[in-house]
DNA sequence: TGTACATCAGTGAACGCGCGTTCACTGATGTAC
DNA sequence: TGTACATCAGTGAACGCGCGTTCACTGATGTAC
């Protein structure tokens, strides 16, 4: 991470769209989505204000970026959660929910990208597919839950799927961002969700 | 609204304030909470420059009267979709989902300031208590609708609200917003928000 | 292996622009008597 | 009811600043022969 330091590095800086990522996202972190520039982005990665052009039309293709690069770590995140040896299908998605909200908390500039930039994601098309390829991979792994319950009972999975991904977001939106959660509670948000997703589990007709 | 025609007012405004409000109002629905500035507001009120510091420290704490204005806004109606005749506590508490939805979708710019603005509310004691107030009505309808069931079943009212704010509000920021909602579903935000709530009530035992 | 050349990636200076903020000011409003 | 005065709310000009963007340029890299 040594970008900075001019001297060790030639005229091309070689790995600039990196850099710049890295750059937004620092400054996305300690000011918000709205509060980073192009130039500052620049300025970060120790290059002069006309080098991103070469990458980035915009500050938005570089923040929607950055955007789609959170939904790839985001969906390797749950993927992994997933994938960890569980007791049953409910150990499994109580897992996903706790790395959901350690994503949202240990990662707040992916998430404020990913969420909270406003991007239009028909201007971005890698976007779009990183976002909806994160979505699939939720999808099935409530499919695989889903598919032990007899057939007369099984809800729609894409139901539960979006009920889930609901209500992951607005746990982690209200109570578990890193950056002091505008709404402090006595619960904390893996409580809140967990409990939240028992009754819901059951509601379904599903219990451990 | 002829606030902006300046020959048929005074060197006095006289309600620069409420227009700077809605000035703010406009801009953020257009472009976005980050998207608007001091000097733009003022330009949009009619107004040189320099007067909004009359009422306003900065732009932040323009934002944050918006923001707790919303809150205000926000919980009017939903006390008024609380306060709805309705069959029984499952039907109100529909009704008030609607309710936040139809907010969410209505007011995409109180929206923004209340939930995205990035404020922090230890700075700004009228937004806080906007904000409390507006959770403390929320709990107060979920104690009414816990109030009839037997006591050894009661769950804490508290958890409750906490759970029906954050599906909620999860619902309406991926998919019910006003402003092309950056995830676009099969299913409306008003049933998937209804087939939840309908789910979880079940996993409490409260039946319709 | 060497050379010539094309392409790539970053430079740095320049520009116009709008923003935030300050300032002495001034017109309008309110109030004391 | 009239007058003097204090206070309030908005003016408009000015400033320095950083941003976005363009431009001709140049150093580095890759490739054909």
């Amino acid at each position: 991470m040594n970008w900075h330091d001019k001297k060790k590095r030639g005229y091309h800086h070689g790995n600039l769209r990196e850099a710049l990522i890295n750059a937004a996202l620092d400054l996305i972190g300690s000011k918000g989505t709205g509060g980073f520039t192009f130039a500052e982005a620049a300025r970060h990665a120790g290059v002069s204000p006309a080098a991103p052009y070469r990458h980035y039309e915009n500050r938005d293709a570089l923040l929607a970026d950055v955007a789609a690069q959170g939904y790839a770590a985001f969906g390797e995140a749950m993927g992994e959660a997933q994938s960890q040896p569980a007791s049953n299908g409910i150990e499994r998605l109580k897992a996903m929910g706790r790395a959901y909200l350690a994503f949202a908390r240990d990662n707040p500039a992916y998430y404020s990208a990913m969420f909270e930039s406003g991007l239009n994601f028909s201007d971005y098309p890698d976007l779009r597919k990183a976002a909806d390829a994160t979505f699939a991979g939720l999808r099935m792994a409530v499919e695989d839950m889903i598919a032990a319950m007899p057939a007369e009972r099984k809800p729609p999975a894409m139901m539960v799927a979006l009920h889930i991904w609901s209500i992951s977001h607005g746990v982690a939106s209200l109570f578990g961002r890193g950056d002091g959660a505008a709404f402090k509670q006595p619960i904390s948000p893996e409580e809140l969700l967990e409990s939240h997703m028992l009754i819901y589990l059951d509601g379904l007709g599903i219990r451990s």
